[in-house]
DNA sequence: TTCATACTTCGATGCTAGCCGAAGCATGAG
DNA sequence: CTCATGCTTCGGCTAGCATCGAAGTATGAA
C-alpha cells in the first residue's frame, strides 16, 4: 500500500501558474492584497479569490484583515525554503519564465528571499560568518557560537528576542542562482531588516530585488569580506 | 515582467496523483519497467506511457531500453533531492496518502532516498561523521576532511572513483521523517552499497524500507555510534 | 515465420478545474 | 444614510487533460 506523503496535493497547488505566480511574488516576504496578486497573476479579483482560498486551505498562505483590505503571505519560513527550493531546481533545467530579464542581474546580486537576504550577496555573507566562525554547524543545523554572540550583538542585534522564538535562529536555504546556502532563520531575517533599517541598502519597488546603496556596499564588505 | 525560474510547471509535473505516485516508486531508487510504474500508479500501461513520456520531457526521468524492456529511473540526485524535500514538506503539513500504514516505523527507521540512506539511521550516520570529524562544512558544502579520506578508504572505499564523478561526493539531503539532514552525494551512494554489499542490510521488496541484520546493526553502531 | 511480450501512438470520451460575469457581503468615507 | 471599495460566492461556460480501447511498432522466443 502507499507508503510516505503525499506530494501530488502540494506539487498541483504549485502547479497552476497563475498560484505559482501568487506565490512567487509573496515571495518577495511583503504581505499582499488579493487585488495586487491578481494583477500579479494576470487573472481578475473572482478568480485569485478562489485560487487565494485553496492556497490558504493547503496551508501554503495565510491572511490578515486590516480595514477593508486583506493581506495575504506565506504562512511561514518552511513554504519560503520550498519555494526556493524549487526554483533552485526549475533554473538549472532551464524552466524559465519569459526567458530571463534585464532585472535578472540584480536578482542574481542580492535579493529578498522571503524574509532574508538571497544571492550573491546572501552566500558571501553566510561564507564569511563560518570563516570567521560565527557560525557553525553542518548540514541544515546551524548555530551561533559564543563569540558569534558577542558579534551580532555588536551589530545591535537582540539575540534575547530571536531565540526566545519558535523557530530556529539559523538555517540554510538553499540559493537558486548561486546553487549554494544562504542564511535564513530569524537572524538572517534580523540582519536584513538590519542593513534596510540603517539605509545600507534598499529593496526595489514590486521586485525581489535588493540594491546596496555605495554606503551599504562598503558597510557591507568590512563587515562580510570584500565584494567583487 | 515575470522574473526568475518557473516553478509552476515542475509543480504541474508532480502534481498529478499517477505521475506522484510513479516518482515515489522510483525514490526507491531501482530502475521500473512502464508496466511497473503503471501498477503502482493504478493506470493503465497507454496512460503511464503518456505520463512518462511527460516526465522524461520534463526532464524529471530518464529511460533506458534493455531487450523489449523500458528501464525508467530518476534522472539524477536533484531529483531526489527535491522529491525529498517536498516530502517533507508535505509530512510536516499532514499530506499523507492514505493514513501512515503498517510499514511506517520501518520506513522512519532507515530507507533509500533513491540512492542513499535516510530515515533515523541515515541521519544519525551523518552526526557520527560530523562529530568524528570525518566530514566537515556548512550549509549544502560538506568536504571531507584528511582523517575521513583515512577512514572512509579504510571502510573499503574507492574515493579517487567517487572524486572522478562530476557530482558531488558529500551532499545533504533534508530527511522528511526526521526533519534533520542525512548524507547524500556519491559518498551517501557508495555507503549505502557498502552495507547491502556486505549483508548488514537488506532492502524490503516493494518498498523503500531497509532492514539491517542484527550483525548489521551491530556493526554499523560500531561504526557510527550506538543504536537506540 | 509465427506468436508473444513490452510498449507507443491514435482517437474518442468524459470530467475536472480554471475562468469570468453578476450578484452578494463587509468595511470605510463622506 | 448613501456611495465606493475590497473581496467572496454563485452559476455557467470552456479548454485541457487524464483515461482507456484499439491499432501499430519493436524485440525476443519457438
Amino acid at each position: 500500500m502507499k507508503e510516505g506523503p503525499d506530494i501530488a496535493q502540494i506539487g498541483a497547488l504549485i502547479g497552476d501558474p497563475a498560484r505559482a505566480n501568487m506565490l512567487t511574488a509573496l515571495m518577495s516576504g511583503k504581505a499582499l492584497t488579493a487585488t495586487e496578486l491578481a494583477g500579479t497573476a494576470g487573472i481578475t479579483l473572482q478568480t485569485a479569490s478562489s485560487h487565494l482560498s485553496k492556497l490558504e486551505a493547503g496551508g501554503l498562505i495565510g491572511q490578515r484583515k486590516q480595514g477593508r483590505h486583506r493581506y495575504f503571505s506565506l504562512t511561514d519560513d518552511d513554504v519560503g525554503l520550498l519555494l526556493e527550493s524549487l526554483m533552485g531546481f526549475a533554473a538549472g533545467r532551464g524552466f524559465t519564465r519569459h526567458r530571463t530579464g534585464p532585472k535578472d542581474p540584480a536578482l542574481r546580486k542580492a535579493r529578498v528571499c522571503y524574509n532574508h537576504l538571497a544571492g550573491d550577496y546572501g552566500v558571501r555573507m553566510l561564507d564569511s560568518l563560518v570563516a570567521e566562525e560565527v557560525i557553525t554547524g553542518t548540514g541544515d543545523d546551524l548555530a551561533l557560537t559564543d563569540a558569534g554572540h558577542r558579534r551580532m550583538t555588536e551589530l545591535g542585534i537582540d539575540l534575547a528576542a530571536l531565540t526566545k522564538q519558535r523557530r530556529p535562529v539559523c538555517r540554510t536555504c538553499l540559493d537558486w542562482s548561486e546553487r549554494r546556502s544562504h542564511l535564513a532563520g530569524s537572524l538572517g531575517e534580523a540582519l536584513l531588516s538590519m542593513f534596510l533599517e540603517k539605509g545600507w541598502a534598499k529593496r526595489e519597488p514590486d521586485s525581489r530585488a535588493v540594491r546596496f546603496t555605495p554606503n551599504g556596499e562598503k558597510a557591507f564588505s568590512k563587515l562580510f569580506g570584500m565584494p567583487g
